[in-house]
DNA sequence: TTTAATTTTGTAATGATTACAATTGAGCAT
DNA sequence: ATGCTCAATTGTAATCATTACAAAATTAAA
């Protein structure tokens, strides 16, 4: 739980003000996890400031995201993620339910961070898996058990 | 330079039957390098097929992802980019010109295909980096210098 | 309190992608 | 050939996240 004052102070060390819509802006992503939408982000911030507009929460992503505060997950293709910066994880996302989880890896190119290669600058690393999930893969195994038993009152 | 016969038999292969739209996309996907947009596609297959309708392009593109011929690549959160299935390497945007390039590398991750971690199944391993290319960084270079030289002849 | 600068708001535009119904085309039996 | 059936393609309209932009509100300074 990180405190108004703390967020206002990270925010002020970055160059931005600390308005009230940026420093609830901030505590939404600070207080639920990682991997947010700018949706869930207005929505929530909509409870507090019932004149908010989706606007403000882009513009405020955008510049927390250019000083570097955030990070921006772009996984789906459709919606964009964001979550405070923080290093050496990358995301799952489940082909099946739609559901993003944070695998914690230490990618060895993570860790030389902002080097070169072939003369580009290497300034973000993203990276990001797909598959099935854990849960996912426990209800299928289920429902095929559910399938066998079938076919065997069937056959009988 | 593939031909015709062959892209007919990858596509036979994998359960696709290979329609002249089909084919061309598959071709236009092998004969310009990696990274292309659907809206480049869609122009260059207009060529031979002028009546050719961005939904086809889009069709199709999402069977031969579906099937596992071609990537699609989620970079800059706009334009979804498709390129024909290769392993081992992951893509560098620059932050200032835009442009996309390889990345030749070897990562553990992506070795060990399709394993497990933590619980989850691991389909698909992506990977890119942004940062700012090599001819932006000498462009930035030389633009140093010339201000150097302005702010020398001012002082003189 | 007035002024100026910044931030926020709200609406309209954008642009890639998808939905869907109508048309076309390929393969096959008559 | 002709008609039939199914799949592929087309074209238009809708969707939906995001951006542009001008007006209103807020803040900080004078």
């Amino acid at each position: 739980m990180i405190t108004i004052e703390h967020i206002k102070k990270k925010l002020i060390e970055k160059g931005i003000k600390p308005t009230y819509p940026r420093v609830r802006i901030y505590q939404v992503l600070s207080d639920n996890g990682g991997h947010l939408t700018a949706d869930f982000i207005f929505k929530e911030i909509r409870k507090d400031i019932p004149t908010a507009s989706r606007t403000t929460v882009y513009n405020t992503l955008s510049s927390f995201v250019e000083v570097g505060l955030v990070d921006e997950i772009l996984i789906t293709g459709t919606e964009a993620r964001y979550e405070i910066k923080r290093r050496n994880h990358h995301h799952f996302l489940c082909k099946k339910c739609g559901g993003i989880f944070d695998i914690d890896i230490k990618c060895p190119l993570a860790q030389g961070e902002y080097s070169r290669v072939r003369g580009h600058l290497i300034q973000e690393i993203h990276g990001y898996f797909k598959g099935i999930c854990k849960d996912c893969l426990k209800k299928a195994e289920l429902e095929r058990e559910e399938h066998e038993k079938d076919d065997r009152e069937v056959s009988e």
